[in-house]
DNA sequence: CGTCTTCATTGACATCCATCAATGTAACAC
DNA sequence: GTGTTACATTGATGGATGTCAATGAAGACG
């Protein structure tokens, strides 16, 4: 998986040419998925158990079952949770290297 | 500067209460911060040179001054970067802890 | 078959956000 | 003083976003 740094930069001064237009979208999107306060709390307990059955999370939040199930394709389609369903159940899981992106694009 | 660890977590099962309130709110606000092309942009280019000027910023987007002065409003109060003036010129360089903490939060 | 149960999707609504044009403010130059 | 330059702020607008109620889809269980 590409990195995307920001702090380390192609570098300096005011003739640097900004950031390759793809790779600010693609970081910005993913920065997104987690700027809101029920997807961290969402990632949070993906990453305290390796999976989480979606029905333990519509219990955990006093927020309504489609919502949840909203908040779950956001990250979904940001790639930083996964899922699979056994039976009636869904559990979703975080996607480790994707979180690793993020955090080596901080430095 | 607190941590707000989002990997390593108070940890574990169905009955793990969420996130702090508070604590999801704040990681949520600074990853907002960052969830969008041209904040990434901007903060890249502050990573690269320690101070840049808004005049070189305005220069190097394709996007009207007012607009840049927003994005700067917004990366400002979500304490990713700080400014100050000297003459008529106003100069910004990010705040290296602030950026530590987001990478801390992440793992 | 029919009925739950679990999750996803749709539709609607209120709020927030990115953007720009216009205006305001403050410092420099003359 | 006048004028100019560099940022910030305001107001308006189109589009995105979070939320829920209602509905749909697919398994499990009789």
């Amino acid at each position: 998986m590409k990195t995307l740094p920001v702090l380390p930069t192609i570098c300096c001064g005011p003739e640097t040419p900004p950031l390759d237009e793809h790779a600010r979208t693609e970081l910005a999107a993913r920065f997104k998925a987690l700027a809101d306060p029920t997807r961290v709390a969402i990632v949070n307990r993906l990453a305290a158990a390796n999976e989480v059955c979606v029905c333990d999370l519509t219990g955990a939040f006093e927020l309504s079952q489609p919502t949840i199930s909203h908040h779950l394709r956001l990250l979904r389609e940001a790639g930083l949770v996964e899922s699979s369903r056994r039976g009636t159940n869904a559990y979703y899981r975080l996607v480790p290297d994707a979180i690793a992106a993020l955090r080596a694009a901080l430095g």
